[in-house]
DNA sequence: CGAAGAATTGAGTCCTATCAAATGCCGTGG
DNA sequence: CCACGGCATTTGATAGGACTCAATTCTTCG
């Protein structure tokens, strides 16, 4: 049970590429004019409020999804209910890469999100003529998979205070590289620290504690729905160990 | 260090698609006769001892390969010496998927390995004017990608006995596909305890405990560079847990 | 047969989890 | 405006699973 994440009153995106913030550093950046009109007439855009879920895992992927604005928390279940985040969509980030029949993992807005949804079939059948948008999801993929292999690397071999160190310095890369680059001190976390502590494998308490000994260390500052990043050269001693 | 990897005496692989034992479940699948012809131009048969390296994480990827016989382990590594595989490669497996400038991790073959190798800007090229090669070597992607999100589900949620549990059944899936989906009670082990350790994120004493502790259990026999399984449906359950 | 590496086993410690309680935050409604 | 309730977060006390260090034992192979 859940909204059908169609946005309220009239389309807010979704059919207009030509205005949207995040194209160059979406998938559909490498399409030409032509190409973004065809692709205006597929797309329909989805609106969902903070909490809800886009789709869940094993349902068949009716749709793949093009994040414009806001986060989304991609993860998985056992059985028991323990959780593992698989990671965060941010703007510019693209859900279904795989075109695959069944969703690999859930997905839900952390904060309200906008997305340009398309139906996957019809999407599929886009890339099978436009060899350049296939190169530019591989592209995506594999960028995908590289990060998942640093991750792994995180989850298996870091320490509680590494994972978080490390955590922090990523999402502000990604911050930066949708702001143009421009770096700023303060990362924004719009997302739980119970989703913190499911991304990282940790307990929400450690992470708390981390946080708090990190804050009185001066390595950071704990501001309202972030952090601002006080010592970057310890933190990236701590990164890189 | 290393040898460059080429055959002693000549050429045992490489040159002889129409003859090769992995194709049907490898990359090459997809070329009809003709492709494959030439494929065949620009491949060279490589082969590498036991711990030769194939690659080393961050080098110029001059090459990508297709493991035809052998395993190898992918790995990263922080300065401190600890270690994390990202992966075991099995015969069919590809390396090179990213088709990226530097390898994103280091390569080493467990057992004595085979391979084809490819120029990577030759295999590029050949890709660029071929889409379903893409397409293929998308579809392989996204398929590791799938693999890596488990394997963080693995390794921030599980316990030590549910990693190694889910680890060989795992691997003896992957096993049954490559002999044409015969699934085997045996299950091959050509890695060290330290690589199997380093893959789950535990330390080789909790592996070894935790084989002793299974094989008491009688839910596995430990035979000469293996296991038996014993108890599958128990096993089932502690993965699924 | 003997050396070197791999694997196992044992004892003790530590990091993180667990359980529990207190505090902080925020929107609602009196 | 402020009290209240519900939820998120922090803090505290304790426990436990996996790690560390150390010593055998088992394999392999020259």
């Amino acid at each position: 049970m859940r909204s059908e994440g169609n946005c309220v009153g009239r389309a807010v995106s979704g059919g207009r590429c030509d205005a949207c913030q995040v194209r160059p550093v979406s998938v559909c950046a490498v399409l030409d004019a032509d190409e973004l009109r065809h692709l205006e007439l597929l797309s329909q855009p989805s609106c969902h409020l903070a909490k809800e879920t886009l789709f869940v895992q094993g349902e068949p992927a009716e749709s793949v999804y093009n994040i414009t604005s806001g986060v989304v928390r991609l993860y998985k279940m056992l059985p028991d209910g323990r959780r593992q985040i698989v990671g965060f969509a941010l703007p510019g980030d693209f859900l279904g890469l795989a075109l695959r029949d069944t969703y690999p993992f859930s997905a839900d807005a952390i904060e309200p999100v906008v997305a340009c949804r398309f139906a996957r079939g019809a999407y599929a059948a886009l890339v099978d003529e436009k060899p350049h948008l296939l190169r530019r999801l591989h592209e995506f993929a594999t960028h995908e998979l590289t990060l998942a292999q640093d991750q792994m690397m995180l989850l298996g071999r870091r320490t509680a205070e590494e994972k978080l160190v490390s955590f922090l310095l990523g999402l502000r890369e990604r911050w930066a590289k949708l702001h143009g680059g421009k770096v700023s001190a303060t990362v924004q976390l719009p997302m739980s620290r119970q989703d913190i502590a499911d991304f990282l494998g940790l307990t929400i308490e450690t992470v708390s504690r981390t946080f708090t000994r990190l804050a009185k260390d001066r390595t950071l500052l704990i501001v309202p729905d972030g952090v601002r990043l006080l010592n970057l050269e310890r933190m990236e001693m701590l990164a890189a160990a």
